[in-house]
DNA sequence: ACGGATATTATTGTCAACAAAAATGCTTGA
DNA sequence: TCAAGCATTTTTGTTGACAATAATATCCGT
């Protein structure tokens, strides 16, 4: 069999996601400019899918376009990046008051047991790079869509985690960080099995405005450039 | 001249544009079945700009497909309703606080402008229908421009009150609440032109919660089906 | 007559050639 | 030598034809 690719999908479909995990992976460099027949080449596809996709990647916010002058990696300052962290604030506070309210028992488990992997990783060094990039994400993922609110979901882990995640690795937590940052989701994971969802709420906010802080530090420390 | 749009906008964006608009306006029905050839003959395009920009309108969530089956405009229930107020009052709350700070003098005398232009509007018997759908939409977004936050006022102004508005004329606020509405705003007002954005935020999030809960108790008297 | 399988049809997905616009580099004149 | 205008070239935008998939209707068997 030639083709290797899910069929139910569509080439459109594969495009999106291969662009879009090259650009989170920073095979893209934000700013650079993308042309379309390159990325044809690069990918495999004919440009009709890939304009498609582009489009989509467009309308996402992970790419900006001038008309007759092609797309480019969007790119964002310190000062965005800041305000990015503002909305998770008000976004994923919501998220985690409705998932205190809405998250089965059997999700929870799953979730604390997430956090002893969690555990285990960063008492090892080499463990702390994937915590710190992934694992933070996955927390944050299961939270979303324990919030069982469709749209509210959509925005995180559409939109917002993409464009944070371009940055993630510039933005490995400072060393006493990973173990705190660990404490904090702790809790947020214990109020939620209490199903508080206030606390939740307020934990979750005050998480995220810890690390917003943090880059707001390392930036004024000369160690975040844009 | 033939052509009388505007030659710096390519096809897809009239094509997406057009689109969203009819969508909004209800002359595509929330459910409604969509066929590509249909839609050419309507907005007398072909069908490759018309797809790039289905694509973009999936991607913002005002419709959804099934692979090989075409799209549909997007219906939500009521539930899903009430959902998208609850992530309106953690970011409105948040945009409100930031235009407080944020906002240029000469911007807030605008605002208070608006808000003189709806009172007259409100007296008159038939301005509150103007007022009830886009005055009230006029508020939130200068509101949301005013947080001089882009990703923020991007997510309100190009997801989620398409999504609402697609409800707006079932929305029509009951007897005495166009009033109280107006009254809310002026308050929010204020607050931002004192500069006082806990205030803003708190107000805001008021004032949006009434909202949800007048939609609620609709619902409950089964005034709002779905 | 009803259910299932198959053939048909209509619709979506894909492609490659064509047209238009913008960026680039070249020529030409001062 | 520099700048402005023009031609070239590259890149994007558009089109219509072609292929593949899913929905529909028909036919046959039980």
């Amino acid at each position: 069999m030639l083709e290797t690719v899910t069929p139910t999908q569509t080439r459109a479909d594969e495009a999106f996601e291969c662009l879009q995990t090259a650009i989170v992976k920073g095979e893209l460099a934000p700013g650079e400019k993308i042309g379309e027949v390159e990325l044809c080449e690069r990918f495999n596809l004919t440009r009709g899918p890939l304009r498609e996709a582009l489009g989509r990647l467009e309308s996402r916010g992970l790419l900006v376009r001038r008309p007759h002058a092609g797309f480019k990696v969007v790119s964002i300052n310190g000062e965005e990046l800041l305000e990015l962290y503002r909305i998770r604030e008000a976004m994923e506070g919501l998220a985690a008051c409705q998932a205190a309210e809405r998250m089965t028992d059997a999700e929870i488990a799953d979730l604390q047991r997430l956090l002893d992997r969690h555990e285990e990783m960063v008492d090892e060094a080499q463990g702390q790079a994937y915590y710190q990039h992934e694992g933070d994400y996955d927390f944050h993922y299961c939270i979303a869509m324990g919030s069982r609110n469709r749209k509210l979901s959509q925005m995180l882990l559409g939109d917002l985690y993409y464009m944070v995640r371009l940055y993630r690795y510039r933005l490995s937590t400072s060393a006493g960080r990973p173990h705190r940052a660990l404490r904090e989701h702790r809790s947020i994971a214990d109020a939620i099995a209490n199903r508080d969802g206030e606390l939740a709420q307020f934990l979750m906010q005050r998480h995220i405005n810890a690390a917003r802080l943090n880059i707001e530090k390392k930036i004024q420390e000369g160690v975040l450039t844009f």
